[in-house]
DNA sequence: ATTTATTGATAGTAACGCTATTATTTTTGA
DNA sequence: TCAAAAATAATAGCGTTACTATCAATAAAT
């Protein structure tokens, strides 16, 4: 699995950047260390002139490859949700019994990434900070559903939609499959932030992690017999 | 309740505003026009010098009642979790069976604002919907430890602890009581977003609506035998 | 009626979010 | 290997944002 992640290349809607970051040295230090910058400095306060310093290159160079920050930021998340389903299809599709699957499905989708897998230039553990951070705000906007028609959510919704497929198969009567794989999804992102922020507002810490929350949510709504 | 809720003074950190705007004309005129403006341009796209205009007032007065419209954001989201906090004190007080409260908590916490409850000069259904839009760009921030030590967030923090121990009331044993309570918070403000802007995430729509599905997910979790 | 507080008007500044133009370097492919 | 093409860098510029400062005009309070 190592190498086929390593050969991986995350197939992104090729509106969200004007010329492929993949194609060329610029492009692959661009999103190399605006995932080491956002994390440093915050998306708000990002900007491509900051940008720019950090990698010895000009503003307006970065400008060639995506539109603005928000497409970045586009651009980072998707990677990373794109590189999360790989993972899930790679360590669950061996899987057959349906409940086995779904734990694992909901442990990948709700842990912490703990080290860099040295995918090239891309820091997945900076990416998954970036993405507890900041992901709301790359949909929390009045573009929205230009956007998605667009398609730039698309990695992410088909993500939500294999959960939502595992569910089923685990309890095909369960009436809230969508929103309850989405529920895991973002609340996972959700509880982290809690974890470092809010510590007040979560009974997740370093032991009791999101995932034996959401793995404890999930299977109490699932054959039971309320369902039907 | 009606009327109680019509003398109610929603009781804000006082470092969110410079001056109270509930002290005078111009403030209370602030916070009414800036929440019909954030609706329609969004948050993003909020200035203080567009709410001038609105108002036909300048700039510079604005400014002596918020810092920034970070701040009058953190205004408004505070004023709303502390009107729904009124509402479930009140509506739920009187309840005497932990599951039928917990049944209404949930209700309050997860409905759509649908009529503007004439309080004044705020507009709640218009005000529900910013939360939805905008609620976690106020703590989604590079200063949101510093700002959560002024206690900036204490109203949403003292609601999900009352949601916290009405859970608790039910199922004293249930071992992730506040991470429920905040998954349901937040969770059914994603919900709505998704219901309107991602339909194929969600199960929600008029008919099920984010209640609904909060109910049982909760209620699948509590009193479950695997507990303790 | 006069001090005091509030609001308005104007100006200014640094940074942001770009776009345009031209110069320089690097790549390529004939 | 040389010339054309492509990519990058440098510079400038423009409108807007996010303020701060100053001073004038009004309104309120004593």
């Amino acid at each position: 699995m190592e190498r086929i992640l390593q050969d991986l290349k995350v197939n992104i809607h090729n509106n969200i950047y004007l010329k492929d970051p993949e194609s060329s040295n610029l492009g692959k230090k661009i999103v190399e260390f605006s995932i080491l910058l956002i994390d440093e400095i915050g998306f708000d306060s990002f900007t491509f002139k900051k940008l720019g310093e950090k990698i010895g290159s000009n503003e307006s160079s970065i400008y060639r490859y995506f539109e603005n920050k928000h497409k970045l930021l586009l651009y980072l998340t998707s990677w990373y949700w794109g590189w999360l389903e790989y993972q899930l299809v790679f360590t669950t599709n061996s899987i057959s019994d349906p409940s086995e699957k779904l734990r694992k499905t909901i442990e990948i989708v709700t842990r912490t990434t703990k080290e860099d897998s040295s995918f090239s230039h891309i820091n997945e553990v900076l990416l998954n900070k970036i993405v507890i951070n900041e992901y709301s705000k790359s949909y929390l906007t009045k573009e929205v559903d230009k956007e998605n028609k667009e398609g730039y959510f698309s990695i992410y919704k088909r993500l939500v939609n294999r959960i939502k497929d595992v569910i089923l198969e685990v309890d095909i009567r369960y009436p809230f499959p969508t929103s309850l794989a989405s529920t895991i999804t973002e609340g996972a992102l959700h509880q982290h932030f809690l974890k470092d922020h809010f510590s007040s507002l979560t009974d997740c810490d370093e032991k009791t992690t999101p995932t034996i929350y959401f793995i404890d949510l999930v299977f109490n709504s699932l054959n039971n017999q309320k369902n039907g």
